[in-house]
DNA sequence: GAAAGAATGTTCAATTTTGTACAATCTGGA
DNA sequence: TCCAGATTGTACAAAATTGAACATTCTTTC
């Protein structure tokens, strides 16, 4: 729901051919999920990979005290646990229901059958983990090297890009702001900034982007660095 | 040479057989840089994987007033520039030799030819692409996190881990401190805070982790949250 | 359509981080 | 060996960020 990780990216079995797409959903089975339940624990070393069939989930570490902090948020189409197989690294993080939600289990054995069935598959899993990392590193360097404006800005404009044409985003401010790793006050006072600047517009659990030009306009004289 | 997304990882290279790895190193054209020469520019668009051969290669970005802020290197059997061949994505940061180096530049024509033959190229790609997005993940989190003693601990531990035992890193603490997102001054006194806790030892464009048990208990009593 | 629950906009003091400065220390080359 | 340049250690004022608080606005549900 947050991070531009997962956002906006195409996902995984958008990149399959249809009969690929197929053999993948039937690879593996499809469990249920009740919102909020638990799908998988930080630490577990049992590998496989999952894809959201519908609803959506939520990455994160649950802190000692209970609080859920999210990292990110994958929806339809999307995988994960994907590096337990071909990066033999264990989970991170926790993964939970957001919504009623199904996920497409698929053991490691069969997924390995299929990736070496079909060479698409492992070429949408390099191309979406390829954009993810690009986007992280993009991301980190505006964490790093902008103000918060600037940043805020940076960080909606690349959504937007990705997004396709779409100016609207239904994201709450404190989600938007721990994608951002700031405290709500400060994305506010920066959401304020660019308001007044004409560049956005703000709502109830949304942010819209009017003149997507005057953003990439703008995002271009503050945001780069050459 | 400070970011933990380069350094440590297990190369594509070493990924690869013997044989597939000799018909990877004759696909291309070697080209030799000189220290600090450019190699490929923010924004070029020229589809292409380049591989390490020797010497390493700084990845950053100019900034308007001519330094160079840096994010990650890369050494010996690394790539860089695969998205723009698997993602489709413009490069956005500069890459400089840093000492005289050799680059083995591969057209996308090149590339393809042998990814499509040879299964493991993908495999390989694949892994390390999904190994530093985790990195990059985990990197994120401290970022956010946690403050900037218990960061600088954690960064340092996570290099120790994956350097295999190395307990000496030579970094200067500008680098450092960049790669952790923070300023010099704020670097130094996590580091004077963590030298008197006993967990780091700093030196002249080094530091030291003279006793790495003790500093995983530090950071997992300190920098986890379940 | 009223009430309860959520999310936003804003303020302000407390805290953290930065930028700047400068002395001290280290390294490598003359 | 000595010197120039680079790096570290540290102090302090300036700036940015946070956390807490609270009024306001919006949504949803009864």
């Amino acid at each position: 729901m947050l991070d531009p990780l997962a956002r906006n990216t195409p996902s995984f079995m958008d990149l399959l051919s249809d009969p690929v797409r197929g053999q993948v959903a039937s690879a593996g089975s499809v469990i249920r999920y009740q919102d909020g339940q638990l799908i998988h624990n930080r630490g577990d070393q049992k590998p496989g990979v999952s894809i959201v069939v519908s609803g959506a989930v939520q990455v994160g570490i649950f802190g000692a005290d209970g609080t859920f902090i999210m990292t990110s948020n994958l929806g339809p189409g999307q995988t994960f646990g994907e590096f337990t197989l071909f990066a033999n690294l264990p989970r991170t993080h926790d993964i939970t229901a957001a919504g009623e939600t199904e996920i497409n289990q698929i053991t490691a054995g069969a997924f390995e059958r299929l990736y070496a069935e079909q060479p698409e598959i492992s070429r949408a899993l390099l191309t979406t983990s390829l954009v993810r990392t690009h986007r992280l590193l993009e991301m980190m360097d505006a964490m790093r090297r902008l103000p918060m404006r600037e940043r805020t800005a940076k960080v909606l404009f690349t959504m937007l890009q990705t997004a396709g044409g779409d100016q609207t985003f239904e994201y709450r401010q404190s989600e938007l702001a721990f994608a951002l790793g700031v405290s709500r006050t400060s994305l506010s006072t920066a959401l304020k900034q660019l308001r007044e600047l004409g560049l956005v517009e703000t709502g109830y659990g949304q942010i819209r982007v009017p003149e997507p030009d005057r953003m990439q306009r703008w995002v271009a004289e503050h945001c780069s660095e050459t």
